[in-house]
DNA sequence: TGTAATATCCTAGGAGTCCTAGGTTTTGGG
DNA sequence: CCCAAAACCTAGGACTCCTAGGATATTACA
């Protein structure tokens, strides 16, 4: 008998796509024992539970967006800057939304602090770089960066913008203008 | 033998304030059946199987809320409107979290036409009332409006402005400030 | 009031999930 | 080649969702 080859990484690379299958909340370890042609209790010998798995996979994803969002904001500023951030977002949400719904999973400080969380967070204070802002309304604006993005990448995921004619895509153009125009002259 | 008098209304309030204890995906039939000293199996004769304790509890949360929000609009308009709107969503959100997180749930077309989405529609559009535009901008405005305050709320209850010294109570009226100022300049 | 119909609740049980305990097999280093 | 560690297994307990079919309480109506 051939041994299945199971380790924290392609568990964490298996989980992750079948959480983009099947959602975030649906990711469970006798799924994911069966993806690799193991028994349940096999997979115990990886991973303490499934909470931590869990916490895999959003580690993974905040990595992942974090290498996404940077690729996508290289050598832009200002609105294209923005634009790039958003839509790195928004593509992410739509290719993985198991991942990305991941990353709303609460860590622990630890696990937070060894995760790409700041440098996503470095990045989202790199765009206001183009615009005249101080503290505290830099983080106000991040906050209602942050927030705008995450509500309308989740309404739409939801169905939510799929009652109105009007396609999805235009009212995210808008959004990205909104958004630019507000960051330029901040109440 | 006293009977536990289950039915369709105190089970759907029951099933509510459960989601709001325990988180809107830990509602589970079994918590709600020990809740009303009752097997399982009896609150089947009640209610078809879990997807449908969970949308009812969706279509209550949805008349609440725009219960609440008509509440709070009534006899304001513009910024003061807008602000009334925004806070209602956040008060319900932070007191009823698993009604909150139920209302993402996609309901069928029927369920959804039955269902006060469209009064909440409805008064979301009359916030515009105090602004000056015109459709699509009307559509799009709204649809960021909606975007920006559930980001908000999903991410302050997810924890994600507690790293900051800054409170989210400060980010929050400047979130409300910078909406309005940008209703009333819409690009 | 007595009885029939209905609504409510029950026991029993199958299938799926999470997880533990403890045993067996495979693999790689000495 | 042997043996220790790693990978995997069986067995099983606790919990969940749900079905089938039976018992009991409540209501309706004759």
């Amino acid at each position: 008998m051939v041994r299945a080859g199971v380790n924290a990484e392609r568990l964490t690379q298996a989980a992750a796509e079948l959480a983009d299958e099947v959602g975030f909340d649906q990711l469970t370890v006798s799924a994911l024992a069966r993806r690799f042609g193991v028994k349940d209790a096999s997979l115990y010998s990886h991973v303490r539970n499934v909470r931590e798995v869990r916490t895999r996979v959003a580690v993974l994803a905040l990595a992942e967006l974090a290498d996404r969002v940077a690729a996508a904001m290289a050598g832009r500023a200002g609105r294209d800057a923005l634009a790039a951030f958003a839509d790195a977002h928004r593509d992410y949400a739509r290719r993985h939304p198991g991942r990305y719904t991941a990353m709303l999973l609460p860590l622990d400080p630890e696990t937070a602090a060894a995760s790409a969380a700041q440098r996503h967070s470095d990045l989202t204070r790199a765009i206001l770089r183009g615009y005249d802002l101080t503290e505290p309304a830099q983080t106000d604006a991040i906050r209602l960066l942050h927030s705008t993005i995450h509500g309308y990448v989740t309404l739409e995921a939801a169905g939510g913008f799929g009652h109105t004619a009007r396609p999805s895509e235009a009212s995210w153009i808008a959004a990205l203008d909104a958004l630019h125009t507000l960051l330029t002259n901040w109440p």
